[in-house]
DNA sequence: TGCAAAATAGCACGACCGTTCTTTTATAGA
DNA sequence: TCTATAAAAGAACGGTCGTGCTATTTTGCA
């Protein structure tokens, strides 16, 4: 039946049946994480949901911290493919920086319902110590130095004031994503979206802007018109 | 059945030795707690930092929920007496606000070391529902409600713009707060503290707020264009 | 001081945890 | 098709968990 060869290029090949199994488990692991925390992932629920047996779950990884890095480094690869790669389509400055932030909320009032690992992760690991906390704050002091880069491209491209402070900026985006998950998903508050996209404007004025107009950018087909 | 003999004053009186212990309990519980979350609190680790039995401890509660509810019950009663209460002594309006803030900012930048159960309760409990995450919700609720009304109170007053939006000064001053706690509490950033306060007086100028000092108590209050 | 009642300890239970070891099954190259 | 090997399952381990039950100690009033 399958008699393709692969005996050259052995790790560049397709997907074997282990590493595609693997990946199986991986992504029903960042699901159930997202819901109920890196902590609170556990192997025997991993396996029931992947319908397999626990220790054919756990030979993939050798251990449960293993685990949760592979978990972390997905979610950092899917949120990167999301939230930071279609940016780099949209023109570079203020254009680049609304999509942005944009695409963050997107991502983050749809994790009102599953999670943002990022976040819950956060308060999981504050204080412990080891591999996981490290690649977790890898991960977002890599976001976040992606998005200081865009607001000083931004500043540099004369739409944001000459002498504002990036840094500063981008703390206050942060904390404005932030409110947005906590109050949308702990506190259900249902204004929580309208008041994120309301925040930026204000702190686009701050930071001296020089339009107003909200996204709508040249490259998608946001059109006035209602229907399709 | 039960004959109680102390029938007179039973409840008025001091502590007796149990209500004595159980006290000494949610306190221990609620520094366990504040560094490995709610769910990460076990009665054997509780017991044991207690240096009691596992089953002493838990006759105080009858069940861990009942314990977790006494904790988040005491983190409320010490957040309102060391946050709340002091503010009022403050002068009504702006500099109420602006004390409310300090205070708030404070607690907060005290808890890089201990952990804020307001945070890490959120991100706990955010799908699990249950009388734990009512009891952390209502108090949240609680303290954002008396934000806003303090943030109400400066704009009556005459302190902020008449036509400002308290619900989204609010919303902004949270997202300050949350920052605040990530980046100072999971990053180790050391300017987080400075950024916090940068943010509060970015926000206050967008809202109109009628002087840019810090606290001043000045009886005769100027009334800008705005009030009615 | 005596004694009921409250407070605490001791112990055991079933359940789930991460992990290890051994055995069985599926895969893929010859 | 045969076979070495990878993949998965099975079973068991020591451990911790929350929670009952029963015994023991401590408390506080007569």
């Amino acid at each position: 039946m399958t008699a393709t060869r692969k005996t050259e290029a052995p790790e560049s090949k397709a997907l074997q049946k282990g590493q595609q199994t693997k990946a199986a488990i991986v992504d029903a692991a960042l699901g159930l994480a997202t819901q109920i925390g890196l902590e609170g992932l556990s192997i025997g629920a991993l396996a029931e949901v992947a319908r397999m047996s626990k220790s054919g779950v756990f030979a993939h990884f050798g251990s449960r911290e293993e685990l949760q890095i592979s978990v972390v480094r997905e979610y950092h690869a899917r949120f990167e493919a999301e939230v930071f790669m279609p940016i780099l389509q949209a023109e570079r400055g203020l254009p680049r920086l609304r999509q942005l932030f944009a695409n963050w909320t997107k991502r983050t009032s749809a994790e009102i319902d599953s999670g943002c690992l990022y976040i819950s992760g956060a308060a999981e690991f504050d204080d412990r110590p080891g591999p996981v906390r490290d690649a977790l704050a890898s991960s977002v002091k890599t976001w976040l130095t992606a998005v200081n880069r865009t607001v000083m491209q931004a500043r540099d491209e004369g739409h944001l004031a000459a002498d504002m402070d990036a840094e500063q900026m981008v703390f206050e985006l942060h904390g404005l994503i932030l409110a947005l998950q906590y109050e949308a998903r702990f506190l259900r508050s249902s204004k929580s979206l309208s008041r994120t996209a309301k925040g930026f404007e204000n702190i686009l004025l701050r930071y001296g802007a020089s339009d107003v107009a909200p996204v709508i950018s040249s490259s998608a087909k946001r059109t006035p018109s209602a229907k399709k």
